[in-house]
DNA sequence: GTCTATAAGATGATAGAC
DNA sequence: GTCTATCATCTTATAGAC
C-alpha cells in the first residue's frame, strides 16, 4: 500500500456510497444516484456509444424517460458520471500533496510526493466498492479516447496534475518546464493503464501479476515514476 | 529522434501504402484496403460503437453491402484492421530488438535496448502517413478498454513483449520476474498514451509541450523507462 | 416523479438483380 | 464484384396521462 500523508477513505455523501443493485423507493435523489451507478458502470465497460439508454435504465430499474427526465440528453448524463468523483479525487489529492509538502518541509523527496498524489485513486478503487473500480476504468478509458477524452482530461484534471508540478519542481529544482511535463505525461500513461485493470498484465505474465493488484501497482509506480522523473528532469539531460 | 540500430520504414505491400482518398478503379484489392482504410480511421476516433457500417462505407467511397462482402460482420471488419498492421509492428520490432542485441553484446545498455523497442511504432506514426496515425490511435484506445481490450492486445502484442522483457532480463540479471512485468506495463501505458496524441499534453503546458512531438515523446520515454525499470529492479527493491 | 405510448429515424445484415 | 431494395430491430427523445 502506499503510504503518504493521506487519510484513508472516510464515509462521506452521495458520491462515496455503494448502490444498491435495484432501485429503492427511499430517500430522494436516490433514483438519480441509482441512474449515475449504472451508467458509469456500462460506460466504463463499452465506452459512450457502445451503452444505450435503455440499458442504463434497465441496469438502474428504472424507467427509461427517467434518464431523460433527470439528465437530459445522453452526452450530459457522461458529463455528470465524470464529474461527481472527478471532485472527491482532486480535492483528495490536492490535499494529500500540499499537506505532505508542508508536513515534510526540505525532507521533501520525490517519492513521498507521488505517493501522497496517488493515494486517493489507488485507495479508492481498492476500498471505495464497485462505483469507484468503474469511475477508475472510466477514467483510463478517456484518458486515451482521441476525440472529447483529452478534453475532458484537461477540464476536470489539469489543475491538479499543475499542483503536483509546481512542487516537484521544488524538489527538482534544476528541471526544464518541458522535462516535468513530459513526465507527468509519462506517469499519466502509467497510471490510467493501471485503473482500467484491463487483465493484459495477467495473460501477459502467465499469472504471476494481477492487473488487479493496486498495491503492488501503487508501489511499482512511486519508484517507477521517480526515477524516471530524475532521469528525464536532471541536468544536461537532453540536448537542447 | 530514437536512433536504434533499427532501418527506417521502407515501401512494402499492402499496409505500407498511403490511401486514397476515394476508390479507384484500379489493381484488385483497392477496395478491399480502401475499407481498412475508412474503417481504421474511424474506429480510431470513436471507438467500435462510435462508427457504423455506412459511415465506413461512405468515407471508402463503396457501397454498404460491400463491406459485409468483404469482411462479413463488424467485428471481424475491427479485427481486420487490427491485424493489418500488427505484423508489420512485431517484426520490425522482434527484430530491431534482436539486432540490437547481436551488435551490441556485452555492451548491451537498456537504453539502447529501449530505444530499439520504441523505434518502429514512432517511426511509423512519424513518417508512415495518416494510416499509421490513425492505427496508433486505435492501438492506444484498445490499451485502455477494459472489455476486449487486454485480450486483443494480448493475442496481438504478447510475443513482442516476452521477447523485450527477455532481453531485458540480460542486462538487469538480478531483476525478479514480476518486477519486469510490472516495469513492462509502466512502459506499455506511457506508450499508448502516447501514441494516441490525444492533445492533453499541449493545454497542460500551455503549449510548451506537442503531443504530436513524437522525437521529443520517444526520448523522454526511452529515458524516462530506462530509469524506472532500474527503479523496480534492482536487488531489494522490493520487499517481499 | 413516474409511467405508457409513440414519434422519427438509424442500425446491422441479407437476398437477389446485374 | 458491385449495386438496389429491404427486413427486422433498435435508437434517442418527447408528449401527455396519472
Amino acid at each position: 500500500m502506499i503510504k503518504p500523508d493521506a487519510p484513508a477513505p472516510a464515509a462521506a455523501p452521495s458520491a462515496r456510497r455503494g448502490r444498491p443493485s435495484k432501485k429503492q423507493a427511499g430517500a430522494p435523489g436516490d433514483t438519480r444516484e441509482s441512474i449515475l451507478d449504472a451508467a458509469e458502470d456500462l460506460f466504463s465497460k463499452h465506452g459512450f456509444y457502445g451503452v444505450t439508454i435503455r440499458e442504463v435504465a434497465r441496469e438502474a430499474g428504472v424507467d427509461t424517460a427517467l434518464v431523460h427526465y433527470y439528465f437530459g440528453a445522453k452526452r450530459a448524463l457522461f458529463d455528470a458520471v465524470f464529474l461527481r468523483r472527478a471532485e472527491v479525487w482532486n480535492s483528495d489529492r490536492v490535499n494529500a500533496i500540499n499537506r505532505y509538502a508542508e508536513s515534510a518541509g526540505a525532507d521533501m523527496t520525490l517519492e513521498g510526493l507521488l505517493a501522497a498524489f496517488l493515494h486517493s485513486p489507488f485507495e479508492w478503487a481498492l476500498k471505495g466498492g464497485p462505483g469507484w473500480k468503474h469511475y477508475a476504468a472510466l477514467v483510463a478509458q478517456t484518458n486515451a479516447n482521441p476525440m472529447f477524452g483529452g478534453e475532458i482530461m484537461t477540464r476536470y484534471f489539469d489543475p491538479t496534475a499543475r499542483r503536483l508540478i509546481e512542487l516537484i519542481k521544488r524538489v527538482l529544482p534544476e528541471a526544464r518546464e518541458q522535462d516535468l511535463y513530459w513526465g507527468y505525461h509519462n506517469l499519466s500513461g502509467a497510471l490510467t493503464l493501471t485503473l482500467g485493470e484491463t487483465g493484459r498484465l495477467d495473460r501477459l505474465s502467465g499469472g504471476l501479476c494481477r492487473s488487479g493488484d493496486l498495491d503492488a501497482a501503487g508501489e511499482y509506480m512511486v519508484r517507477f515514476a521517480a526515477a524516471g522523473f530524475r532521469a528525464v528532469c536532471g541536468p544536461g539531460s537532453r540536448p537542447d
